[in-house]
RNA sequence: GCGCCCGUAGCUCAGUUGGAUAGAGUGUUGGUUUCCGAAACCAAAGGUCAGAGGUUCGAUUCCUCUUGGGCGCACCA
């Protein structure tokens, strides 16, 4: 769908050629925005302060010169100048209503891409052998929420768990299962997670003080990686355990994702290192193999390699996210590629990025590849310092997710709700899972933001419960009616009232939010314009009876597209939407 | 030391091609229901946008410096 904005910028350049017809212009964007207050307008356009240098005379005679060119037209019910030379646009109701028509006609509320262009989300990435913890929530949540809407706007969506499922640990790990847990390693024993970590724990520290089992550790990676039969069934036992647990969690925040560890990509980082090395991107230092890049330095000064061979002939992470890239590249097709990890890594992938650069990986076919580290900060506690539990401890995410539950039940317990147990327990669920995810999702993920259950969990203010409330009133008022949908939904639109011209316009820039996020990234912009969209709702409520009017049949149309919009937006926030609470 | 990120109301945060009087939520104070869900709405109060300079018609936004905080910087990922 052509946006509103675009609409109103074909016009006023059309306008401004007319007006200035030998004018060489700097700049063939318009711009135009929301208008900054009410009375000024719907959308303001600041062009002419920017026109003047170019055009030899000053902004407000431009804007004059400029509108007197305006022909008469379907969208612009008034133009106004004010200040300097800010140009104020009322639109035509009947403009907006019959763009909210055509869009309310669709099964989806926007466009698909023309092409479908292939994107790899590379996100969540917990560790096996460990706790998923709040750390691997925010990659989980946000990486999820960019997928939701990639898709929706059409993309090929490739979603890929990078399992940290390889490396020196498993050595050590494997060596002392065969040690100590015989058991475990012949599937004589069930075991779970937590004993995992206990074992992890106690392997580690053998590592670091006992030469021998050091010793054999060392020997069961290279077995490991040779692809022995006994350690390769080891090695699946180990993430077998692990898998179970964090799908445990995926299911309950309901995240999609293809597993694809860092071993798969094992079969490949010997012809990686060799490629990058046939292009002469390589030097050996400290019999390490490395790359070295202009602007990256170490702490005394000297140049700061990627190192993607070890001098014992190991491989390390630089290794497999190069190997990584490439095959994205190469074997998936991918002409973007995202990764969600914390902000700490953001020198490694910048270096990633620019030895793949270098190595030509980023050219195929004519299109260069994009590549987006999408960094997000800390997960803070109440103290402000990184989340931790009271005794120190990292705490598992399961743990947390589960707390949020309880929270949210005895919130609603307190309200004294008319709902059944299993239904007050269902609603606590979503509730408390609808809690965690729209408390990351409506921060700028750049900063880091302090975890609280009680400012998560309120009904009021940007919450998730105040989206969900918005959302069941709206339904309630549908079924209070008693109105067949296919009658109103065959009602036209009408927009009488102010509050009834503001939500149809916002409910207009749905696909324009999602745009921009698919540049920008930034799920919180999602956040906002659904917590606007409840609050022009509610305005629009206020001043517009639905109920037992004339206009009923078309408001209840209106207010089936905000539910429509509503219930869309959380589900690409990867909210729950239900219909009572 | 080098590099990256951040500093906006008491608190938690928005504010991205530079736009008019910097906005929400929360908390505080006051108000709104014979009427569609008051889990809502309205209003008041609250600011040197860390500080200083620069760029220009205009800077929270871009550049430089200062300052405070966070993170990264060779064989863990």
């Amino acid at each position: 769908m052509i946006s509103f904005v675009q609409t109103l910028s074909d016009l006023l350049w059309d306008a401004l050629q007319r007006a200035f017809p030998d004018a060489s212009l700097p700049n063939a964007c318009l711009e135009i925005t929301l208008s900054t207050q009410p009375h000024f307008g719907h959308y303001q356009c600041n062009s002419a302060m920017r026109f003047s240098k170019a055009l030899g005379c000053s902004p407000r005679t431009i804007a004059e010169t400029w509108l007197k060119a305006l022909p008469a037209n379907t969208f612009i019910a008034k133009v106004d100048i004010a200040g300097p030379g800010f140009i104020n646009i009322w639109v035509q109701a009947d403009a907006v209503t019959a763009q909210l028509t055509m869009m309310a006609s669709r099964e989806r509320l926007c466009l698909p891409q023309a092409l479908a262009e292939r994107i790899v989300i590379d996100f969540s990435s917990p560790n096996i052998a460990k706790q998923m913890h709040v750390g691997h929530l925010r990659s989980t949540i946000i990486g999820d929420c960019l997928a939701r809407i990639f898709e929706y706007l059409g993309f090929d969506v490739l979603r890929l768990n990078h399992i940290g499922d390889w490396g020196t640990a498993f050595g050590m790990l494997i060596a002392y299962l065969k040690q100590h847990q015989p058991d475990v390693l012949s599937g004589q024993q069930h075991t779970d997670l937590s004993h995992l970590v206990n074992w992890y724990r106690a392997s580690k520290k053998s590592f670091d003080e006992d030469a021998d089992f050091k010793q054999i550790a060392q020997q069961e990676v290279v077995a490991l990686q040779r692809g022995e039969r006994d350690s390769l069934h080891a090695w699946q036992i180990i993430c077998a355990i692990s898998k179970e647990n964090y799908q445990e969690i995926y299911d309950l925040l309901d995240i999609r994702v293809t597993d694809r560890g860092e071993s798969f990509y094992n079969p490949l980082l010997a012809a990686t290192v060799n490629d990058l090395t046939a292009k002469g991107l390589v030097s050996i230092s400290d019999g390490a193999k490395c790359i070295f890049l202009e602007g990256f330095s170490n702490r005394d000064g000297e140049p700061l390699p990627l190192m993607i061979q070890k001098s014992d002939g190991g491989y390390n992470y630089a290794s497999t996210d190069m190997a990584a890239l490439k095959h994205r590249v190469e074997v998936e097709h991918a002409t973007r590629i995202l990764y969600l990890t914390d902000s700490g890594q953001a020198q490694h992938f910048a270096m990633i990025f620019k030895a793949a650069d270098l190595a030509g990986y980023l050219k195929q076919e004519g299109i260069t590849v994009r590549l987006d580290h999408v960094p997000f900060g800390l997960v803070l506690g109440p103290d402000g310092k990184k989340f931790k539990t009271r005794s120190g401890e990292t705490e598992a995410l399961i743990d947390l997710i589960q707390a949020a539950i309880v929270e949210a039940d005895r919130l609603l317990q307190e309200r004294g709700l008319d709902l059944s147990a299993e239904a007050l327990h269902h609603t606590a669920h979503v509730l408390g899972i609808n809690a965690i995810k729209y408390a990351d999702l409506s921060n700028n993920r750049i900063h880091d933001y302090v975890f609280s259950y009680e400012r998560m969990l309120r009904f009021d203010g940007n919450t998730a419960a105040f989206l969900m409330y918005a959302y069941v009133r709206i339904q309630s008022l549908k079924r209070r009616t008693k109105v067949n949908p296919s009658i109103y939904l065959n009602t036209p639109l009408e927009l009488l009232q102010p509050a009834e011209l503001e939500l149809g316009l916002h409910l207009l820039r749905f696909e324009e939010i999602l745009r921009q996020i698919s540049h920008d990234l930034l799920p919180n912009r999602l956040c906002e314009y659904l917590f606007n969209l409840a609050e022009k709702f509610n305005a629009f409520f206020r001043d517009c009876r639905v109920e037992g009017v004339s206009e009923q049949n078309a408001r209840l149309h209106l207010c089936d597209i905000t539910a429509r919009i509503l219930k869309t937006g959380m589900e690409l926030l990867g909210l729950k939407v239900i219909e009572k609470m």
